[in-house]
DNA sequence: CAAAAGGATGTTAAGCTTAACATGTACCGT
DNA sequence: ACGGTACATGTTAAGCTTAACATCCTTTTG
């Protein structure tokens, strides 16, 4: 494999004109940046990205770190991440938590010994963070989705507080009461925030909010559905954590010979694209996925080109559809 | 930020004794380990990955170059490669090419720059491949889903043909006649199998072929679906080359005022796993998509152990679901 | 026309880790 | 007690690029 010092030989040139031609081409005088040019081609020659680092200090490399890459929500964020990235000439290095603290302290490891120049993160839920190490080393962070407490790092999140309350709202005036919020987990911000939302619209309607908490997949859906209704409770209207909570609840439902919304009502965050298309029925609050992933990589490029003001918190505001899945029986029957 | 010689001071011993803590901690007396592991702890080192590639000429990671970032299909793949490499301590670079040769040709220059030790493509079509830059530095390359012509490359991918082959005799079998297939470029395998499946079937059957090509994105499959239905055809079947297609013609049909399947049957490729769940409707020819990715990792792992046999082809069975989108008008009244 | 200024290119060393080889110590057998 | 063996640890150099400084040649200026 050919060093720069090939390709000096082959031009007759020094090493570091060639690294000139890579670095600040408009040093080179013409004629040599031609016999520089067609030495490279002649060698195939391509810069070693771990030499280069290890003199920079640097990799042009970001970590994406995402609970799971194969949830729609996250792929869509990452999309965006990617195509700034691009743009940019930053590499991406991709990561799967599953939600597991350990997995997530394996990838920081990671990211420090790569020396990578920023972090996108949707952190998993719990106290134990290990963010410090990446503050130490000046490495900056840009939260996604969720935030955590005490960490002083940008993030990028959906105003899903405003969302559970629209929801919620929206349930209330299609006359339910007794509305449930099913799924989803303490630590974890978005959720705790849908969940604030949701008890600040029942309390201020005089209702009595009800939470049967979970994981966020759609087993955990499944599962707390079965549970709700097999421990007597009747409720008119579930409202699901996060969209696989939502389909697991349907799934459930339709065991039970429960129709949605005849006999329950149902609704949720995050949209399922194409499921919408094909049969726009959930409602559901929307988050701008693929903005938020732009705008994170956006803030995490200041703070790498040396931006150091305060964080920035950036709320998007989200958006409610209302489809059939929410509609008063009343409603159904005009 | 500390280096090994930091270490190697602190704990009183030689940067190479450090050094075999991490590759050959058998080596070490049990005294000496412990030193040095406190002294790893004190100063949080973490070694520089640049230069251990640097001297090694490896660098513990793989590519994973896809079409579309976002679509369901290739981030489950993505999912179970990512699954693998963690498991196997190898870290992941993502990229996304839109189906660009110049994207992907980029991303060829990045992985031999980063010494990646191993690649997984779904390529763009087109012939003027650079694969062979790739080869000649001895970096193995796993095609996934769509394999290319004479590269000499392992692949993992759906048995498509198959798939095409089935759902068609099943639409035969609905007793449709006229059915056309829409979306799916020429040049890109996987698309092409579909294709040939469906011209197997359909001449088998004494039935003439009708092949509407086009892109793979739902803008594609309205497209499409419109100019078919304007030309004054009116097919009693469509297959869409995938699942945006089947997407992007289920919204032109209903504009169209036509229903699914009373008016017009409809099949595709590719489950979408959430859409399927709320609402079983599109009969669909399914890949194992995560299995893909997991196989495509572990052939890779091969390679980068140093198998060296010929290329390997692993053509994964495909599942025909059947569900209300392709049923004859005679069977729905049943 | 000499001296200074500016532009283009070259030289040296450093960045961090590990392969290859060297050294040192403890214990073995005879 | 001595050479030999095995094990534990140390020394040196290399891997590739670039920052910092040095040099050389051309051009400008008084």
């Amino acid at each position: 494999m050919s060093t720069i010092l090939d390709v000096a030989r082959e031009a007759g040139v020094s090493a570091m004109t060639v690294s000139r031609y890579f670095n600040q081409p408009e040093m080179l005088a013409p004629a040599t940046t031609k016999r520089v040019q067609a030495a490279i081609k002649r060698l195939h020659y391509v810069p070693n990205a771990a030499a280069r680092s290890l003199i920079s200090g640097r990799s042009k490399t970001v970590a994406l770190i995402l609970a799971d890459v194969a949830n729609p929500f996250y792929t869509t964020i990452a999309r965006g991440v990617e195509d700034v990235a691009q743009e940019h000439d930053y590499t991406l290095i991709l990561g799967n938590t599953d939600e597991s603290r350990e997995k997530e302290r394996r990838y920081i490891d990671i990211m420090i010994s790569r020396r990578v120049d920023g972090v996108i993160i949707s952190s998993s839920p719990g106290n134990d963070h290990h963010f410090g190490l990446l503050f130490q080393r000046g490495i900056p962070v840009v939260l996604i989705d969720r935030i955590v407490r005490d960490i002083e790092a940008d993030a990028v999140r959906g105003d899903t507080y405003t969302g559970g309350r629209q929801l919620t709202e929206h349930l209330i005036e299609q006359g339910f009461s007794d509305i449930v919020l099913i799924g989803g987990w303490k630590g974890v911000s978005s959720l705790e925030e849908r969940m604030a939302g949701y008890r600040l619209a029942m309390e201020t309607a005089g209702l009595v909010p009800k939470v049967y908490p979970g994981r966020t997949d759609r087993q955990s859906g499944e599962e707390i559905t079965r549970q709700l209704f097999a421990s007597g409770s009747m409720p008119e209207a579930l409202i699901a954590a996060n969209n696989y909570v939502a389909v697991g609840a349907l799934v459930a439902l339709r065991e039970l010979g429960l129709r949605v919304p005849e006999d329950v009502a149902l609704a949720t965050f995050d949209d399922i694209e194409s499921a919408a298309l094909i049969y726009p029925f959930l409602t559901v609050v929307a988050q701008p996925a693929y903005d938020m992933g732009v705008m994170a990589m956006e803030l995490l490029l200041d703070r790498m080109h040396g931006f150091s003001g305060p964080p920035r918190d950036r709320l998007l505001p989200t958006e409610m559809i209302v489809r059939a899945s929410s509609l008063a029986r009343a409603v159904l029957q005009h």
